[in-house]
DNA sequence: GGTCAATACAACGTATCCGTTGTGCGATAT
DNA sequence: ATATCGCACAACGGATACGTTGTATTGACC
């Protein structure tokens, strides 16, 4: 799969838990210690996030790494 | 959970299953367009891979990175 | 002894991440 | 009309990833 696909689904899928959790981007941002525009850049594809900024958004949203990557769409 | 431990978790990781599937540093780099030095620092927990990076790695090794993520140690 | 394979560490350069600031735009409310 | 909220995009700068080269160590094999 192309790399600009696998961002953008990992970013939907973040967007997707972020607001079934009801938070916004500046709330899940400031749980972990960063800016309403990171998480913008993220949901937006428009980054490849490492592993341990994933682990950040992940314990943000309160929820596993795993939980995060088991619901992406194929 | 401490970010250097979070890598060497997942360095660790992805060294058992490439040895587990039979192959050198240097074949699984050159599967994914790498070289063996990277493959070292991301085992050894050097690195912060990024997401792309790591399902180039589950590509190489033929799993996907549930599978990797699956079997962390807690 | 010599050679090769596999792994490890260091250093350099380019590219990129990501924090930050600034700006804009639509929707809602007062 | 103005203020506020949620979200989007651009640019700058410091930090770091990652490709690459070079080198060291260890072990197997001849």
């Amino acid at each position: 799969m192309k790399k600009e696909e696998l961002l953008k689904k990992i970013g939907e899928q973040i967007r997707v838990i972020r607001i079934k959790k009801g938070l916004t981007q500046k709330q899940l941002a400031h749980l972990i210690g960063k800016d309403q525009q990171s998480i913008q850049r993220l949901e937006a594809g428009n980054i490849n996030p490492s592993y341990i900024y994933l682990c950040e958004i992940a314990d943000g949203l309160n929820v596993s790494l795993l939980d995060i990557l088991n619901s992406l769409p194929a």
